[in-house]
RNA sequence: GUGGUCGUAGUUCAAUGGUAGAGCCCCGGCUUGUGAUGCCGGUUGUUGGGGGUUCGAAUCCCCUCGACCACCCCA
């Protein structure tokens, strides 16, 4: 393995075995999204870095260490989309249409953040995310986890469960936040060092520390579903009864956070535990505040993302069978002088629908091994009796049965 | 960004500081018209890269790149 050009760290390839099973996600989701009235829209991966600091927030990690950010040539600030929310919302108010009643988006692609790479968590990857643009009340939270447990669902996915949780809104939270922190302030020194940055930055991370130490002192700490006003309560219990009343299995777990700062009241995640610490396979919700804060008419809004790779790799673990296109047909050519009827051959087949590989010429045995390798189901052997006969001899690599006859019956028998 | 494990042929893995090997894959032949299943043969490596210690380094040390694990954070 001499030196050779290879990826950057953390941007992997997408290979045909592992681009299988992000099609078939993509295809069970496409369906999903639809009988939920949901289209697709295609945004830009390039975006001005202001839209970012805007709405994800200046203090989070992502925007200030985590991001592709760069001056072009022109001396623009731009930068590689961290998250897909904040230019979908750019793109709704942009196109003006903030008065054409609620807008139901889907989308897909690339998105960049520079952390350490691990299993499930790339420098470039990929999310499958939806906004709803002016979702006001608790039925459109409950349709949006509908759908993001039956995306789920639609790939059969095992060991994953839904977790729910409200942040409050800019009318509860603050006071929640003020008896947090008094609460904390008594811990103060059980806790862990970046906790105790956390406790003034945002009090409500230390609710989910990993530490240990930090999680036993914290086992009576206020939590911000026993503090909110009475909308947001109302909303709440609203959509526990929604989910309840279409089966959707969820616990509320008031320790879930947002890392992004432009979330309130319902947020939501599903969740594995067979991707160790990058669990997180789809997570969002709502973000009243976003489009008024990036200059639009104060527009409720609810969304989420789920990891593509992520998907994949829980695909693999809980074996589901993802068809794949095989070939149906793998053409032998037996002798130079059959080359183009065998050409001839193929294209009819392939017209009529069918996955056909030309195996290339040459001796019969070469050929009927790339036809095993290719999991061929026929192989048409066109040797030039065949030619004569303007037929062509199919074998059944399964059963080992061949017969000689013409393209129509081929064609009939294959089907 | 912090800490840790690891890196040998296309691939999965061996090799106490002393000649770099095996299985699988791939290619060819036995069988110039028949695969999955037989037999025979064949190709492949600056041991991730660079430097150092040593008579001698895949093996020990340093640096670097990458993968993975935990933290951090998150999809």
């Amino acid at each position: 393995m001499a030196k050779q050009l290879q990826s950057i760290r953390g941007i992997h390839d997408g290979l045909p075995g592992e681009v299988a099973n992000w099609q078939f996600i993509e295809r069970q989701f496409e369906q999903v999204f639809r009988q939920y009235a949901f289209a697709e829209v295609r945004l830009p991966v390039l975006e001005p870095t202001e839209l970012f600091v805007r709405s994800i927030g200046e203090e989070t990690d992502i925007v200030s260490k985590e991001m592709y950010a760069f001056e072009d040539q022109g001396g623009d600030h731009l930068c590689l989309r961290p998250e897909g929310t904040a230019g979908a919302v750019r793109a709704y108010l942009q196109a003006g249409l903030t008065r054409s009643g609620g807008q139901r988006w889907y989308y897909k692609g690339p998105m960049f953040r520079r952390e350490r790479p691990q299993k499930g968590r790339l420098r470039q990857f990929q999310q499958i995310g939806a906004e709803w643009f002016g979702a006001s009340g608790p039925a459109e939270d409950i349709d949006m986890l509908a759908m993001a447990w039956q995306l789920i669902q639609s790939i059969q996915l095992q060991h994953v469960h839904m977790e729910i949780n409200s942040l409050g809104c800019p009318d509860c939270r603050p006071a929640y936040r003020d008896t947090l922190q008094a609460y904390l302030t008594d811990k103060q020194q059980h806790l862990c060092e970046t906790c105790h940055q956390r406790m003034h930055s945002n009090p409500m991370r230390v609710l989910d520390c990993k530490v240990q130490s930090c999680q036993q002192q914290l086992t009576d700490a206020p939590e911000m579903v026993a503090h909110l006003c009475e909308p947001c309560t109302s909303h709440f219990d609203t959509l526990k009864t929604g989910l309840a009343a279409l089966a959707i299995p969820f616990v509320v777990n008031a320790r879930i956070v947002r890392g992004l700062d432009y979330y309130n009241r319902t947020a939501f995640e599903i969740i594995t535990d067979q991707l160790g610490a990058q669990g997180t396979v789809l997570a969002g919700g709502r973000y009243d505040g976003l489009v008024s804060e990036l200059g639009g008419p104060a527009t409720p809004a609810i969304g989420f993302a789920a990891g593509l790779e992520r998907l994949g790799l829980l695909l693999e673990a809980s074996a589901v069978s993802v068809s794949s296109a095989g070939v149906d047909v793998a053409v032998a050519a037996l002798g130079d002088a059959t080359l183009s009827y065998s050409l001839q051959v193929a294209q009819q087949l392939r017209q009529h629908g069918l996955t056909v590989l030309h195996c290339g010429g040459g001796n019969a045995k070469r050929q009927f091994k790339v036809a095993d390798r290719e999991s061929a189901r026929f192989v048409a052997v066109l040797g030039e009796d065949e030619m004569q006969a303007q037929s062509l001899t199919l074998k059944n690599l399964a059963s080992g049965e061949q017969i000689t006859c013409d393209i129509t019956e081929a064609i009939q028998h294959i089907k």
